[in-house]
DNA sequence: TATGAATGAGGGTTCATTCAT
DNA sequence: AATGAATGAACCCTCATTCAT
């Protein structure tokens, strides 16, 4: 029950290896945020991250690379976490209303990043483009699932499934990218999430499925 | 009650620098259209305005201005289509839905620039984004009033106006941001406008209001 | 018979554009002769030839271009001046012999370039690569025709008329390939045609061919 | 007669770095012929070689140490084949053929480094270059050596027998440096030699030779 | 008023070289 | 003896901006 020492030394640069990847991905993803895509050259990121220019090369082919993998990161965390915050929930219009609050609040958490998104989009090759949006459309599926749920439950008013997910999934979004206008209004998420969920969430529903969820 | 001959030349020279300045945005706004807002460098805007380049810091201090005014540009389209689309309409709720809809068709027509508004944020500088947010706000206007005049009447749920036009809002400029998904859908513009009316300006009307619209 | 503004001014525009990339040239040839091609970099040909490092790109799109532009001069100058060297000239071994030294004269003319069509066919593409080959070639056509030639009037014995023509056009740039040990050996350019032709040219006659042109 | 411990520690070491910088040659050489001598970067040589890149520093103190002992390697074959190959035979001017022949072979051998060495004289320094040039002239030597022998044995015309040899040199590279002419005319090496022979080395050759030879 | 040649800082990327382990 | 992560200067190229004409 040993480790040889090549072992050893290989797991630990990888784990090094791992953290010098995130070392970089977290530099790009702050200097996003705070400066703004145009001034995200590599020399930033190498900078920020505390690194050589070099050394970025080592890790990311590209600078593509970078950025898709800060986006992967941002939008992996939407993935898992909405179906996280709805696994006990039995309700199938709950099971909807939660999904969305729970997006609206990892939007929260991640708000400049989400509107890196938006913005970094221009940047990336085609293929980089669709790999992003085929990662969008991960996030979109606990959604579509929920949806789904409460569809087949009849539930819901006679709306497109898919088209209703997608709305709740930009309007989660607009949190973020909105976020100086309900700042403005002086709304929190919480408040913000209620009042969505009156407005779009309780419209999809049938009456007798609002009416049991209004009581 | 007579000109002056420098009035005359002043009058002349100030239409002319109307006409530039114009032609300038025009072919700012085609450039973005087409080639995706990447390619937008000063040099390719003069080549596609037929001037200068020069020139083109004779009627802008910057390349931010000129990106401020294509903005500007489309943003008053959309303030000025909606009221006209919904002149001569009574019913407040077929008001809605026809601003919205015109909404829509309008950021069809301008579906690139309105990306551009999204990704462009932070290269602008602070006071250039208030323009542009004060002017989002504008083209808001419209769609609150007749949110409102639904509301008036009777005709909505117990939802925020303002929120609920924001929403509309976002929607139609997501016909834009997220294209790529719709046309991926096979989704036309009107077809897109009608699914969104059925899913969310239905959802937010009373039993009454909806039974009404959709006899 | 006049000339109006505009075509004035093109032309003047014209002749400063040929200058200009004249000038980028010769610098690039200077560099490439005084410190060896890989510290021919656009920097310093920018430097060396007075102007900015973005004006090498108005007039040529790439690095490659400048060095095939500086290569094509050095080739252009063998395929004019051979031919017009053996003009005059009627008996076919003279032919020969007249532009083999010719060719030999306008190498030692530009001998580091000549070096240097060796030296820099590492950073050229595919495509510049077999442009200069092309070029080569044609360089080569004029000493063909004289071998041809002299072959045809039976003055040659039995040899392949292109692989002789292409081992003088090899003789005439090893004059500056080798420069040093011919230098070394205190060998003119004049000395070095008449050994080189006593050496090559008269073994490739006839023998009733160099008797007579040995008389 | 013993051998203290250190003395055959100091011999098997001095044995394992012999091997090593055996390998790293044998890498920047398998490199130079299958990439063409662009993509010979250290990483490269080190990778090809099976070793880090930390250790070619530790034989080498330089890039350039390793250039000039690849081309060293190449050239010391040159040095070592021709005389070799000659060795049993008699006939003085068969002795040139043969030498020229086997120098071919040679450079066929090794086409890409000699290739090499025109294009790289400029990148390295003065005393690497006159190193290499030294080496040069020994790989001169045995074609100098069975040229005189030819020209003593009176099989030679008037010739300057340094010139001829260095000629005989010449057109052997040029197998390399005009490859992709010779190869685009379908010719083998053997072909090539063959040829070369009848146009350069019979035309040196005095009539009785000639006969002698061709009979 | 209008031009467009000219600038040069700054972008992404490579690679010879070093050094802690 | 051996590693390979790390460095950073230098490369090629772009583009917003200026200015002599």
């Amino acid at each position: 029950m040993s480790i040889d020492g090549n072992d050893v030394t290989a797991a630990v640069q990888g784990a090094r290896a791992e953290l010098r990847a995130r070392q970089i991905v977290d530099a790009a993803i702050a200097l996003m945020q705070e400066k703004g895509s145009n001034a995200v050259s590599m020399q930033a990121i190498a900078k920020s991250a505390g690194v050589s220019v070099g050394l970025l090369y080592k890790y990311f082919s590209d600078k593509e690379q970078i950025l898709l993998a800060a986006i992967t990161r941002v939008l992996g965390a939407f993935r898992d976490r909405v179906p996280q915050a709805i696994e006990g929930i039995d309700d199938p219009v709950d099971r909807v209303t939660e999904a969305f609050a729970e997006f609206c609040r990892a939007v929260d958490d991640h708000r400049h990043a989400v509107v890196l998104t938006y913005r970094e989009s221009r940047s990336l090759s085609r293929e980089g483009l669709a790999d992003i949006q085929g990662q969008e459309l991960e996030t979109l599926g606990p959604l579509v699932d929920a949806v789904r749920g409460a569809a087949d439950a009849g539930d819901l008013r006679d709306v497109p499934p898919e088209l209703f997910a997608y709305d709740l999934l930009v309007l989660a979004h607009t949190w973020a990218l909105k976020h100086w206008y309900f700042h403005a209004q002086g709304l929190s998420v919480d408040q913000y999430v209620e009042q969505q969920v009156r407005t779009v969430v309780l419209g999809a529903l049938t009456d007798a499925a609002r009416s049991r969820v209004e009581r």
